[in-house]
DNA sequence: ACCGACTCTGCAAAGGATTGCAGAGTTTCA
DNA sequence: TGAAACTCTGCAATCCTTTGCAGAGTCGGT
């Protein structure tokens, strides 16, 4: 049923190879022969079969991605990104979601591996020793994840954290908290070196959590946070800053006139909050897009080892109403 | 470098025959053979090249799922349904956002014909002319659209919007706006088909839009509710909602005291919002299970024709703050 | 002792594409 | 005119599995 080379060749009136040539190495064939094979594949509908290629070539014309979890909005928008470069590349992407468990990931990796050229890891929970069972078997690029010299594309998140932190000092505040994330991962790392910034300024940092990073886990934040009396908070993420804002509200605590509140992802419902949220956007699409062209680059040079093996994307500071200058005590 | 079939043969000792049966049809090899067979494959870490196998079983083991736009939080979760079910029933799945381009949508579909079993379409934005032209590249399952005798799951939203009318005659409105969606959908069908409900009470539909389904879309839409001078409005979905309210705020409209609203789709952000939004929450991720369901069963008893072509799942109204007894006027 | 019926295994042919090698034409240049 | 150098095309091997067919052995029954 399906149309074959076989079928294209015999219509055309030459070889199978000629069919092929006239794809792959178009120079190789005369102008007019190409023409009409191009022609007659056009019109029988033909498109060659990747994977009989792929046993060929040994490129499949795939790569793999693997997410944490499709249900935080954060990953959608990276994996739009990922989508939409490789379909430029003339690549398929495989998804899969690990459901934050680092052991599916490493099955994942290998289930995939003999059907992709590579597979772009994001946020990766697994361990450094899981992480040994994997490299090798297919190529890997990380989104943010720093795992010795393995490709990545990370978003820098210590400077947003700066920004953040020069927006609220210039605010004048004075006592500001930090709700930690999940304490082991590259993210977090991240952002608290970001906090370091604090030190050009007169003001106290006072870290809390971590917390889970989702909306559940802003309630128990933010009384913590009102206990310590601070002025403003900066969230680990944009969903925990909602759970706190939703909490401050409850507790009749204004936002941004009694208590300013900071996120980071910039997802979509960020700026449809009530007061819109302050937040630190990420680059998610582009950086997906800079991973796919990362593996690309990594499959086409291969030995040559050359081309920059890391991409760093800056972040972006976005001040919406969640922040405000302190009420004076 | 990857292990082939030749190597466990040779390791082994027997034919490559003799190991691929040990695989796929276990009880026409001697117990004892297969056993060394497994235990040498498993000590060198062979896994078989699915392609190859693909290349003469006919069948690949993979899926394709199309989605009109990631970044709308309605399709991940049933982008999660579909990856964990098609897990389960050990297939991997293809990945393509068609950008609400419905012309696009072909290409994929004809891109990836030759590399799955089957694609999922979800809520295709295709007209019956274009879709007449990819039915029969491969198995189609359609989520929330129905085509003639093609197999669908569908997410019964009039039995929702039925909820919603209910719910609101019983609080006392007598005049209620419905903001349209996209007018072709089947979505938006399925919507203003549970409207006819409303023929229940003593309850005046007013119909508005269409708008775009998003968060932008609100504002204008609001506007127009208001000068209708209805007490409620039933939003085509969630992010709508959510700018219709983010509008009535900005005017001083308080919600529900002077407005209620209902969005449909239950996204995360719903629960969320100030007020959290009464919703007609659908269960996507179980249409995504439904549906690799049926693509599976669709797959397997091929020319029987037996089995239920279509799975519809209800909805459920969730009754949250933003809505209530309306003012007198 | 022989035959049929089983059980288990191997040979070899697919399946759809790519590609090294060689042959058939054509052009260039002496 | 002949040889060398190209340009273009076809043959056949190859990639990794699966599977129809047939051969080798075992067993039970007569």
């Amino acid at each position: 049923m399906p149309v074959t080379i076989q079928d294209v060749a015999r219509e055309a009136g030459v070889s199978v190879s000629t069919v092929s040539r006239a794809f792959t190495v178009p120079d190789l064939v005369k102008d007019e022969t190409r023409q009409h094979v191009l022609h007659t594949a056009e019109r029988l509908g033909y498109r060659p079969n990747r994977a009989a290629r792929g046993l060929i070539t040994g490129k499949t014309g795939n790569f793999g991605v693997i997410v944490p979890d499709l249900s935080n909005p954060f990953f959608p928008t990276v994996l739009k990104g990922v989508q939409a470069r490789a379909r430029e590349a003339d690549y398929a992407v495989f998804l899969a979601d690990c459901d934050e468990n680092a052991t599916e990931e490493i099955a994942l990796v290998q289930a995939m591996a003999k059907q992709v050229d590579g597979v772009i890891l994001c946020s990766s929970r697994m361990s450094p020793s899981q992480l040994e069972r994997v490299v090798g078997t297919t190529s890997l690029v990380f989104i943010n994840r720093q795992v010795r010299d393995h490709p990545a594309v990370l978003m820098g998140a210590a400077g947003g954290m700066r920004q953040a932190i020069d927006h609220l000092a210039a605010l004048g505040h004075r006592r500001v908290a930090f709700l930690n994330g999940p304490k082991a991962s590259w993210s977090n790392r991240e952002r608290r070196r970001g906090l370091r910034h604090s030190a050009r300024y007169d003001m106290e940092i006072v870290e809390l959590g971590p917390f889970a990073p989702r909306f559940e886990g802003g309630p128990h934040a933010a009384d913590l946070a009102i206990a310590e009396g601070v002025t403003a908070i900066i969230a680990f993420n944009d969903l925990l800053a909602l759970g706190v804002m939703s909490r401050l509200a409850d507790r009749g605590v204004s936002v941004p006139e009694e208590m300013s509140v900071v996120g980071f992802d910039d997802i979509p419902m960020a700026g449809m909050a009530t007061p819109p949220l302050t937040t630190v956007a990420m680059q998610n699409e582009r950086a997906g897009r800079a991973a796919v062209d990362l593996l690309v680059n990594l499959l086409t040079v291969s030995g040559a080892e050359a081309g920059d093996l890391r991409r760093e994307l800056d972040c972006q500071l976005i001040v919406r109403a969640s922040t405000g200058v302190p009420a004076r005590s």
